[in-house]
DNA sequence: TGACTAATTGTTATATTATAACATAATACT
DNA sequence: AGTATTATGTTATAATATAACAATTAGTCA
């Protein structure tokens, strides 16, 4: 595998509008697959999670609908929420209360955040020896693993240089 | 090491007052070496939460706080569970906004959480080799680890076989 | 097409989790 | 005792999230 610093972390200089797109088109076929609707609201919703690599709160995420949507109330938020959730095509940060963008929204997968407390953003790591040793030490206590939350605060390549 | 389930789920069996007392008592001689006040609101809030080894919620944790303190507020409880964080003398299960009692507090430790969604209880890891791995992955991408939240769900022994 | 059904959204109210701000009290230090 | 520091009391409010029911929209099919 390559050692170069995870996609997301290259935020300062990659051309964010491609992510936009590329994380709406998907979106977009995965629901037509699925046949569910992607409707207005979900999409707005989709693309203002993905307006940056950093988390949103549901109520930014409210405030912002609002310029466009003027009668928004948080149920209109969490329900978009709760449908991207549902279908994986965001996640939500237990430990912030946020939601970002997932970045295999076409893939079943168990993922690991790293959350940069200098500059906030947030990388998707889908790293399977980190499943694999969670779901192997939880075994030892013979606990059986359905789930995992795993949120790792630090410092990106950038901000370990400021 | 033994392969025996984590003692927290052995809760249906095991001398629980042995816990609580065990949990005070460490308290108590660390708050005394950091030379920091153990006062009797810290004392009731930490008792309360090693109550059981279920995560219990700020609020609950009031409405039972104001049986012996009829004038607890929301701060009261706050403070209390900011003090007992800071000093390691409990955790915060993020993923579910409820506290748990720390098994490790006399030691510097990075802890994971098995909780189950059976029985509810909760299990604190201290395991090396997933501290390790995350460390270790999280590094491949450039990045620096500063703390992690590792919450982990599913079903404990006991709740397996029901 | 138009009636029927299911899914989505609108709307109002409220529950739950957490903090701000300032007053008072208790403790520690000299 | 007098002062500084820490802890607690008290009131108000911010921030996060859901319940409940009404209205609308989209899909189904006679
Ligand atoms: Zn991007
Ligand atoms: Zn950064
Ligand atoms: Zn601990
Ligand atoms: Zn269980």
């Amino acid at each position: 595998m390559e050692k170069f610093p995870a996609p997301s972390f290259y935020a300062h200089r990659h051309n964010h509008n491609a992510c936009i797109h590329s994380a709406l088109n998907k979106a977009q076929h995965i629901c037509a697959k699925k046949e569910i609707r992607f409707t207005r609201i979900r999409q707005q919703t989709l693309e203002l999670i993905w307006s940056s690599h950093k988390p949103i709160l549901a109520y930014e995420l409210l405030r912002t609908l609002r310029r466009e949507k003027h009668n928004a109330e948080p149920p209109t938020v969490y329900r978009a929420l709760d449908f991207l959730l549902e279908n994986q095509l965001i996640h939500k940060i237990e430990s912030l209360n946020a939601y970002v963008g997932c970045h295999f929204p076409d893939k079943d997968h168990i993922s690991q955040f790293l959350i940069c407390t200098g500059c906030h953003q947030i990388a998707e790591l889908e790293d399977a020896n980190v499943n694999k040793v969670i779901t192997r030490q939880a075994a030892r206590s013979g606990f059986q693993v359905a789930q995992q939350t795993v949120e790792i605060r630090g410092l990106c390549p950038t901000c370990q240089n400021l």
